[in-house]
DNA sequence: CGGAAATTTGAAATCGCTCAATGATAGTGG
DNA sequence: CCACTATCATTGAGCGATTTCAAATTTCCG
């Protein structure tokens, strides 16, 4: 299996070569079963990861139990980037889901800054994105009520999920246990319980078993507060890098 | 005056003509007053920005009058990164104090990918490393006190102006009005000036005007309960890029 | 089928917020 | 230099969103 490319294909599409450049870079595949961890806070930093299908977790331990979650990862993304600035990694990444996912040494990663110039800018921008992402989960977490969280959440991950796959519907497989949300959105899983039970009886969603239906898009927007981010797309000074490069 | 470049340096010494490839990427200096904006949300984005003096917030406003600061900049930081991922400005740049600040236009980013790839990829690991630190924020701000939440703002700015002043004390020259902490940590400024009295009462800090004494760091540190990060220095994963491309 | 993990419910406690008002400080222009 | 004004800091009282604790119930996985 690929893994996809979306994310990298989001900012500028990218020349053969530059794909294989990449490729190269993936030195061997690991496959994972659901709640197993890739890697773990406080180790030593070799790889990053490129997540090539399921489910991941970001997650920092903080103060003696409490766990805050990062990020929520999905296929197409890079894994363990931000502790590449460290000695010691400072997330957990955890499976929720099977995933695989294929390893990409330190060393390799920086060739691609030698060997794919735009690729790597591309790489840039889109961390700049994850920053930007990360933004607006500090602010949704420091500035926002509780069901206004909860609906920031859902929506992110439909919206997510619809760049993976446009055909999605408003039903989503939800691997995320309440203990999750809630270490996601910092409140307590009793009281992400009854704010979801709150959005069921206002008629927002409708929780099926593992899969959550979003029954009104609009009002959770409008309720959630955050507007959706729209990113740049083949902007002339990422494009041009490129013709300037085959030039 | 020429721009702190500490926060370029510190993951590896760059090359004079590395030196001479960001220089060239500056194109003009604006000065500003306090409390002036130097790019606002929503605006469209051309530039990004290295602060040569002064301190200058990144803040987001969310649902109507709330507003959440993201980034504390000090002398050094890039600014405005995040949102070259963007059409439009995530974040606000306001200043603090009297500021300078060096436009680099984003065709000239670019290009520094091509011509000094190795200042490139320090670059990408200066940006992870501004993930971690707001991944830090995210985890203090989604999972601690009000009291932890101050203590970590009061470390976390002492830490970073110890890294610009070696010898700066331990009294901290504050720009910060209590509206702005609060910004920072998810509180009211009525809760932050009752934090702040609190920590004064227990002997940890002792406000003189604008300016704040730390009277005892351990035990801040304690209370704190996130650690201090420890970031790579010239890791061979990085060097190595550099010889590579001179040999 | 059994046991662990996840969800749900209720009641009581609390941390931090809201509202409203007063006091201090600093910058501005006359 | 002082009056004027806006911003910032401080205080009190009451409230409320969310947490904590304890226990029952359901779901899921092996």
């Amino acid at each position: 299996m690929d893994p996809p490319l979306h994310r990298l294909c989001e900012f500028a599409s990218p020349e053969d070569f530059e794909v294989e450049a990449l490729a190269d870079a993936r030195r061997k595949r690991l496959e994972f079963r659901p709640r197993q961890a890739i890697s773990r806070q406080g180790e030593a930093v070799t790889d990053v990861f490129l997540l090539v299908d399921g489910w991941v977790t970001a997650s920092m331990e903080v103060d003696f139990g409490h766990r805050q979650m990062i990020k929520i990862h999905l296929p197409g993304d890079m894994l363990g980037l931000p502790s590449i600035a460290l000695t010691r990694a400072a997330e957990t990444l955890t499976t929720l889901t099977d995933a695989i996912v294929d390893v990409i040494p330190l060393e390799a990663l920086g060739r691609l800054f030698r060997t794919a110039p735009r690729l790597a800018f591309t790489l840039f921008v889109s961390t700049q994105q994850e920053r930007v992402m990360l933004m607006d989960h500090l602010a949704a977490v420091g500035q926002t009520s509780a069901i206004q969280r909860m609906c920031t959440l859902l929506l992110h991950v439909h919206r997510r999920l619809k760049l993976l796959d446009p055909d999605a519907g408003a039903v989503v497989d939800w691997p995320l246990s309440q203990e999750h949300m809630a270490q996601g959105t910092g409140l307590t899983a009793i009281h992400v319980n009854r704010t979801l039970q709150a959005l069921g009886r206002k008629g927002l969603i409708a929780r099926e078993g593992k899969r959550i239906r979003l029954l009104d898009v609009p009002r959770l927007e409008e309720i959630s507060g955050m507007p959706e981010r729209v990113f740049v797309r083949e902007p002339r000074w990422l494009t041009a890098l490129g013709n300037e490069l085959t030039a």
